[in-house]
DNA sequence: ATGAAAGCGCTAACAA
DNA sequence: TTGTTAGCGCTTTCAT
């Protein structure tokens, strides 16, 4: 393996020369500059990273601890995010937290332990007494994701209340009142948000909440397909349904076809997260749609804004959905 | 920040001693272990991974380079490969190179430069003349995956011309004989074996071969809705089409439910790669499905054998597909 | 059973 | 404009 003393030796310079020369840190002859570039190229030297890393104390990557990433929606996200970060000359290394403190722990650890210069975090439930509190105490700059929890630093997330609300009410407004709800994995805070729309909706409009409504989805496919398929085969159903996030809504479209119960006409439908291939469900899903590419950017501005030493009072910032009207609410 | 000196200085012990507990590398004295691993804990002691690789010469990571990460068989095949990568013990470090050799030229070399222990590669077209000199050249080890380039090394892949041979078949024996075809990315192994397995069914029935019906869908959702449109708005339109990966599917329906054509009766449709909701699409439909775990794990299965230092000669393995036999051909 | 010391390959003062 | 030198924090031989 060729290092930087074997193209100084070659091009009759130091190591320190060549090292400004691969850097451009300060300014070298044109002459010094061509011989050592002919030596780079002659030997086929490649920089070591991690020894670059050590002596300069920063690594040029960032963490990002996100879960269920095949779930289309955190790859989006992930995807978002790594395009803004390999923008400004960062390398994102991913872990996958499985929404469970102990593995989130041991990808937070892994990260912290190769040095990240930043850290993103989709926080499980829980974080806040383990994983997070240990990633301060490191000093690295962190930036919260997807979801918020009450620790002092920047978090960006999409909007949660008033979205889940207006897809309620749309459903109300269309004359439902029996309006069952896919509720998310507890202890997260985006499906407190949602589930406080929902509830606000209907107390919006005069209806008695019914706790026999609520469907516990765990923010999972099977779970909610079996709470669905549950409640619908069991007598005096009701007669509209909104699932609060994408996982869950493959879950609840799976068992009503099951059943064969139509969309809108058995029941109408509505969900929190629209889908790429919404257009080829059947029927097509009126949705509220996350702006993905706008929640990973602002994260990765947020992180690199602390990452030079920023030190503003930490901010929380909502990015609306869009409601994508399509037909299976059962509207025109 | 802590090192291992102030750990050793606490502990009032020598900096290799602290090495030596913390990687369970030599015999060390309970009591001293004990007085330790107190002093770890004491002083909130985090290990510089950058520092280790650095001494040690590993640094226990894996470069993917890989092409269209938001399409949903590359995230399973990501995934798989992560899954069984951490179960080793190694981090992943994954990068997007766009099917395009200039972006698979960076992402690799920032993988080398970070001194990855080995990579995986899903090869861009022309691949072999640049970047995959490049790595062989470093000595990192090499596997690639999905897609094989005539170079030394172990190689993972799906089957594809028997399964688009029987994809294509299917249609025949259905009765069809004016088969459009969408064909993928050129310039990779999967689009001319995929694309050989169309023709080889046509000839085997003797259906001539026509020009006409082939569709360069270039692997992309956009180029095969367009050319799909284009295709089946002109008169004398084919009764069945075969799309050659899962991005093209997702296009062709789009052009097939915006023309209002009916699947299967207006055209019959099958296609390469299944998908995770395909039981959701209108109508479900008759894939052949990659066995993307297998393909993952076997190529970290390859690597990992090659990263221990064996030479035996290199292998190609070939993951069979399964036929998911649904509606959408036009069977009972 | 433990310690001393020589690096790993690079960066960045500090000198010249 | 360039070189010298002292680390970065750890692993690992070689002694003891």
């Amino acid at each position: 393996m060729t290092t930087m003393g074997d193209v100084a030796r070659i091009a009759g310079v130091s190591a320190s020369t060549v090292s400004h020369v691969l850097n451009g840190t300060r300014k070298v002859n044109t002459a010094t500059r061509l011989r050592v570039e002919a030596a780079i190229e002659q030997s086929g030297y490649r920089r070591n990273g991690v020894a670059r890393s050590l002596a300069a104390g920063r690594t040029h990557t960032v963490g990002l601890s996100i879960s269920a990433l095949t779930n289309p929606y955190f790859n989006s996200l992930v995807h978002a995010v790594e395009r803004a970060l390999s923008a400004a000359g960062y390398v994102l290394i991913v872990g996958d937290s499985h929404d469970e403190l102990q593995s989130e722990k041991r990808v937070t650890d892994s990260l912290l332990d190769r040095q990240v210069d930043g850290m993103i975090v989709a926080p499980a439930a829980g974080s806040e007494r383990l994983t997070l509190p240990d990633i301060t105490r490191t000093g690295t700059p962190l930036v919260l994701i997807d979801r918020g929890v009450d620790i002092g630093c920047d978090q960006v997330g999409p909007e949660n209340v008033a979205s889940a609300r207006a897809l309620t009410e749309h459903l109300i407004e269309l004359g439902h009142r029996r309006i069952a709800v896919l509720r998310g994995l507890s202890g997260i805070s985006s499906t407190t948000e949602r589930f406080d729309g929902y509830r606000a909706a209907l107390a919006g409009h005069g209806i008695a909440f019914d706790d026999a409504l609520v469907l516990d989805g765990a923010s999972s496919t099977e779970a909610a397909e079996r709470q669905v398929h549950a409640l619908m085969s069991a007598g005096d159903r009701p007669n509209a349904l909104v699932s609060l996030n994408n996982a869950m809504t493959i879950g609840a479209l799976k068992a009503l076809r099951a059943l064969g119960l139509s969309i809108p006409d058995d029941v109408a439908f509505v969900c929190y997260d629209d889908f790429e291939w919404a257009d080829l469900f059947e029927p097509r899903l009126t949705a509220a749609a996350q702006d993905v590419d706008t929640i990973g950017a602002t994260a990765v501005e947020l992180l690199l804004r602390r990452m030079r030493g920023d030190d503003a009072v930490p901010q929380h910032i909502r990015v609306p959905t869009a409601m994508r009207h399509r037909n299976s609410c059962g509207c025109a």
